[in-house]
Order: C-alpha cells, then sequence, then structure tokens
DNA sequence: GTCTATAGGCAGATAGAC
DNA sequence: GTCTATCTGCCTATAGAC
C-alpha cells in the first residue's frame, strides 16, 4: 500500500461523477449520455460501465455524494455561526454557490424528472430534502426561540416556503442567464423574516 | 362548410396537444415520445408529424396554447375581482389547479430543461414569465397604492418572489405526492402579505 | 481498467400509397 | 388524414480480448 502524502488525486470514478453531476444540473438526468461522460473523460463508454454498472447506479452515486458535501456544508455552518440570522444566510449563500455557471441545484432538476428516475434515486431526492427541512426547522426554532427572527405561521411550514422560494428562484432564474433574479428573491426573502 | 351549432369537439391536433401538455407536465419535454401520443391517441406516428412537422413545433405549440389559456385566466381574476388580496389568492389558485393529477407548471419543467429546448420554445418560455411577473407587479401597485397590501422592497422583486415561491412549490410538493406541503406554503406567502 | 465490437431498442423523421 | 414501410441515429448495455 503505497504512502500518499499529499491529497489523492480523484481517480476515474470521481471525475466521472463529477462530469456527469455538471451534466445533470444542466441538462437534467434523461438528457445526457455515457457517451458525454466518456468523451469529456477521454476513455469509452465500455470502460465507463466498469465503474457504474448501469446508469440508474451511477445517477443514486450523484445524489450521495451530493447530498453528503450539502450535509457537510449545513454542518459547518451551524459549527461557524452561531445567529440564526447568520445561518439563514449561509443557507441562501449555498444555493447561490450551486447556481455558478447556469448550474440548478440538483435534487431540484431531478425532482423535475421525479416521475421518470429509478426507485432509489427518487428515495434520495427526498431524503435530501427532508434533511434540509429538518436543518431548517431547527435554526428557525432556534430564532424563534431567542427572538432574533420575525417567525409567522409554523417553522415546519416556513421551513417549506425557504426551499419552495430557493429551488423555484434558481429554476425561473436560469432561463435568464444572470443570478440577480436568484439574489434578489433571496434578499426580499431572508429580508422578510429579520424585519 | 357545415353549419356547426353545438361546440366544435377537438380534431385530433388538439387532442394531441391535450395528451402531450399532460406527458410533459408530468415527465418533462425529453421524457416522452411521438410513439406515446400515438398510442393513447390510437393513430400512428407518422399520421402525427402531419400536425406538426416536428417534436420542436409541438413543442412550441404546447407552450402557446398553455400561455394563452393562463393570460386568459389572469385576465378573468382582474375582471372578477377587485381586491389586490383577493387576485393573489386566485393567482396562487390558478397554480393550484395546474399541480392536480402531480402535474408541474408546463414552463416550470421546461425551465428545468431549458438548455435542452430548440430557441423558439425558450423564447415562449422566458414570455410566460415576463407576462406573469407584468401581471403581478400591477396587482402588486394596486395594493401598494390602496394599502391593502402589506410590501417590504420593490414589487418587482417581491413579484419574482411569488413566481419562484410557487413553483417552488410545486417542484418540491410533487415527489410527496401530496399537494398539502404547496398549499401551506401557499398559505405562508400570501399570510405575509397580508398581515 | 480500458479497449473493440456489437447487440437490441427506441428515438424522430420521411416517402409514398390509400 | 392516416396508413405501411423504412431510414438513420443515438442510446444503454454486454462479451471478451488485452
Amino acid at each position: 500500500m503505497p504512502v500518499t502524502p499529499t491529497k489523492k488525486e480523484p481517480g476515474t470514478a470521481e471525475r466521472c461523477l463529477d462530469i456527469a453531476e455538471r451534466l445533470v444540473q444542466l441538462r437534467g438526468f434523461n438528457n445526457f449520455s455515457y457517451a458525454d461522460i466518456a468523451r469529456e473523460l477521454g476513455i469509452t463508454t465500455a470502460s465507463l460501465h466498469y465503474h457504474f454498472p448501469g446508469k440508474a447506479e451511477l445517477g443514486h452515486a450523484l445524489i450521495a455524494r451530493y447530498t453528503e458535501r450539502f450535509l457537510a456544508a449545513l454542518g459547518y455552518i451551524e459549527h461557524e455561526q452561531s445567529d440564526a440570522n447568520a445561518k439563514l444566510e449561509a443557507y441562501a449563500g449555498l444555493y447561490a454557490d450551486v447556481l455558478r455557471d447556469q448550474r440548478m441545484c440538483l435534487c431540484g432538476i431531478l425532482a423535475a424528472e421525479y416521475q421518470t428516475l429509478p426507485e432509489p434515486m427518487r428515495a434520495a431526492v427526498t431524503h435530501f430534502f427532508d434533511e434540509n427541512q429538518k436543518w431548517l426547522v431547527a435554526v428557525l426554532t432556534q430564532g424563534q426561540a431567542d427572538h432574533t427572527l420575525r417567525i409567522t405561521g409554523s417553522t415546519d411550514e416556513l421551513a417549506h416556503t425557504i426551499i419552495s422560494t430557493l429551488e423555484g428562484a434558481m429554476l425561473v432564474a436560469r432561463p435568464y442567464g444572470e443570478p440577480a433574479i436568484f439574489n434578489s428573491t433571496t434578499r426580499h426573502l431572508l429580508g422578510s423574516l429579520t424585519n
């Protein structure tokens, strides 16, 4: 076993996920092919099947990695920020980061294609939203307790609204090719909780 | 030319649009085929090409009809309701109607696939959102003037937020198969403007 | 791990008869 | 308007050599 003191550089499987992730976020799961990945990767489609038996498995791996990273970022926010307001600001920032290069949230675009996805991918998509919901409710509950947030209605309802607004803002902003629409919506959403 | 005193029943082209519209709203534009429509319609795919030369033309016709009907509904609301609050309530109601049978807003799901659409379809999608935006700004401006709505920030920003929230709420609610999530988000959104 | 070769299916589309 | 027949292209996937 070789000693690798420097950070391990990504193998083929990882680079495949990077490429596929970008393609799904741009076009959707059903609108890219193994050939697209193979071309960018410089190998054949047959080789791809060595790393991921089928497209369904690749898709599931995509969601798993995306969710893992996203939840890690939520944990980081929880650790770095103490103020509920700052947490929400950082949360919206995660979405703004995703929107770079006209990308849509991976699970957002998969939600649009939900009816065409294999079962394991479906479960992974709803799991992503469930975890987001849980995290937000905790933050909102905190902000409600210490009166740093102005909350009307239930925290559950508000958490849903926040997720919906951010996902919808990405969805609608993308055709216009400028993040300004997303940013103004985000500003309004957060502003309505702070005033 | 035959006299047709009773309402003309839909021809093949119209029924084709009905079927295609449902399929797009459920699966997306790239996830259904001429064969799907032909099967439901009881004719062959070759016959479909008589009514719509290609899928791009069919897609454009779908958006055109959908937009026409949606804008007609907005005009109807404008005519029936005088209160800005009631107009917004009715506007959200339109979205709730769309969500029936797990359907997504046609232009919302096309926004997700935007990068893969032919140019004419792209223009038609943004036109739909532009018209929604214009209508909402007018309603919000009215509500601001007569103090029936509590508006923070610009009406433009708020209009974007409303569209984003409703589109996002549909997107996220669909995987869960119950309109409850959509409805609670709608309630919260409208509530934040009325209080 | 990656290749060549190839299978088998389905997609959108066209020609031409009726 | 609708049909049969057919084309071409792309897709996912597999077998088997290296």
